[in-house]
DNA sequence: GTTAAAATGCAATGCCATTGCAGAGCATGC
DNA sequence: GCATGCTCTGCAATGGCATTGCATTTTAAC
């Protein structure tokens, strides 16, 4: 089972090191956008810089993305097949629940284009919904 | 002059002390967002601390809505009119530009629905749109 | 196996937001 | 005018998070 995420890795020119494995399996589980701490909390006998640089380099290399949510902490998700190293196809919209604090990704609601004033150029559009979710709603 | 702003922090239920009128004024006269540290830069005879409680005095009573443009500092900008304690209808579009790093408010730019998943509930809805401003470009 | 490059672990730093507390300023009632 | 109480201000301190430098270990290449 590690062997996919071993070659998951390669295919996007990370070199698969125990640690780094061990991230990208702990990322494909979860459901939500998790934070350096989240990672820290888990892999508790791990160093919170290796974490740090592993998720730096995911990020890097196209897989994953961060996400500002204005917890004040920084979340990291992965990201779908068809991102690259160049660019991040992550042009979903991400909703934050104010309840359980977490974040998600919410790849089919799409962000529709912006018409902005003359001369502005886009790069990036970020686009956070906060709220309650589905689980602490219902 | 200054008799205005004073009129404008009474409405909003503000007490418009000395400070206070400094900043409302500066914040009058910008045309982006700014920063605590800007405020700080500015008036530079002034305690931080102070600056800080200022706007989130302001922020609190719907004079100025915060801004988080991932650049690791919390920006503020004025609201339109129509805010109040209870709502910030600060539902236009934010712009950060990457070349001269300045937020603006686009409110021309509004946001559009976004359709989420069954049972999540919308209560804030944030878009910042990152790229090279009318200024930079030109 | 040797060697070079990359990854890791530790320490340290810096920035920003936030709070506690004491003193100063202001408004109100007498 | 003066005392009282509330608000604002300024200083000090704290805490969280991101980030970097450097020495060591691990990995890949030859």
């Amino acid at each position: 089972m590690l062997q996919d995420l071993d070659k998951t890795l390669q295919q996007k020119g990370v070199r698969p090191t125990a640690m780094r494995l061990l991230v990208l399996d702990y990322l494909l589980k979860q459901p939500a956008a998790v934070s350096l701490s989240d990672l820290e909390a888990y892999f508790h006998r791990a160093d919170r810089i290796t974490l740090y640089r592993s998720l730096k380099t995911f990020e890097g290399k196209g897989l994953v993305h961060s996400i500002d949510d204005g917890s004040g902490a920084v979340k990291y998700a992965l990201c779908p097949d068809d991102c690259t190293t160049l660019e991040h196809h992550d042009l979903h919209v991400h909703f934050f629940c104010s309840q359980c604090r977490e974040t998600f990704c919410l790849p089919k609601s799409r962000i529709p284009d912006i018409a902005l004033p003359e001369k502005f150029k886009t790069e990036e559009v970020n686009l956070l919904v906060k709220g309650t979710c589905g689980t602490c709603s219902g």
